[in-house]
DNA sequence: TCATTTTAGTTTCGTTTGAAACTGTTGCAA
DNA sequence: TTGCAACAGTTTCAAACGAAACTAAAATGA
């Protein structure tokens, strides 16, 4: 059954003639990759953030930004935005609120000034500790749709495309902006 | 290997005599799957938006409209949020857009006035005959790190977990705890 | 029939986002 | 030293978003 593939004939259909729709290439939204992860993702992120939304009001970034300090670990901002995978900015503005809703402490660095040293408080902690359960429990709600040899392929595969994905992304984009025929563009 | 177990207890090594953190739950990020599938699901998207982003001036919410009528079909903006998994107001917006970039045309309908039956113009079928091609090489050089196999499962995966996902998402929240005021004691 | 509810889609409003510009700090090198 | 590039974070600004309110057109039903 995961054999139904899907028409895969790109190659001859550059024409612009577009007469025969024949051979012009699909794309199924519901079988494309990029689509069923973003979904994916969005179902069980939201899912999830409403959770602890309700209960502790934060925010996703604010969540990751406890979760990677929980552990009780002081580090700087630049360090939690590449552990949290979200970029600077992002995590910049969380931290602000969190230091208004005392949920983190800032503190100039000695050596760099330019690093501020951060901290979760024993609030944060709090949170931590009580959002930690219900993190894992959602997670297990997830994956006991999966037996476990599933499990270890999910792992397995998740790791594997992400590393891939990375390596597409760091590829600089296609050189040649290619603005040859630009058939698509009025202005 | 792939089996790799999360510790589901904090290690041990809490530098902090405090109280008992040895069975206090931990919780690693890059293991944690709403996070890994964020992550993922953004990779993704954000490379291959970038290469129709560039190249023909649209969104993803523009992309997946052009991709669900790609065919040529009409539709309702209601059908295609529900093709797009996208919510309505996305979906009416990112219409305003197409129609102002005359990407799309929209008629009223005869037996319906509610519905506004939507269409591509030629210049949308243009792009979307580009970029299909695109979309499809990119979605290739992902799924390349996998086997064949791996891919069969993965794609049974990903549709037990959305399935899943869908199933809880669709759970009425527990039993509003709702607390205004200190959710979580301080000390 | 006329009032009410439901459905389709849009608008509004306050928030969130991301890119780029900016501030302040450090490292480096002439 | 000074002068400048690189770095750590923050701010700004316009676009994008989501929830809820809104408009308009069916459907329901009394």
């Amino acid at each position: 059954m995961p054999s139904a593939r899907r028409p895969r004939s790109a190659s001859s259909a550059s024409s612009k003639s577009a007469s025969g729709p024949a051979d012009r290439p699909a794309l199924h939204l519901t079988r494309f990759l990029p689509y069923r992860l973003s979904v994916l993702a969005n179902t069980v992120s939201h899912t999830l953030a409403k959770l602890y939304e309700k209960r502790f009001g934060i925010t996703i970034p604010e969540w990751r930004i406890i979760a990677v300090l929980g552990g009780g670990e002081t580090m700087s901002a630049g360090e939690i935005a590449q552990r949290t995978a979200m970029d600077k900015v992002q995590v910049s503005r969380a931290i602000s609120r969190m230091l208004e809703s005392a949920l983190i402490i800032r503190e100039s660095g000695d050596t760099d000034r330019r690093k501020a040293l951060l901290t979760l408080t024993p609030k944060a902690l709090a949170i931590y500790a009580e959002i930690v359960p219900m993190a894992l429990t959602y997670e297990e709600e997830v994956t006991d749709a999966l037996s476990i040899d599933e499990r270890a392929q999910l792992d397995t595969l998740l790791s594997r495309l992400q590393a891939r994905a990375d390596q597409l992304a760091a590829r600089p984009a296609p050189i040649a902006p290619k603005m040859e025929a630009a058939p698509v563009r009025e202005d």
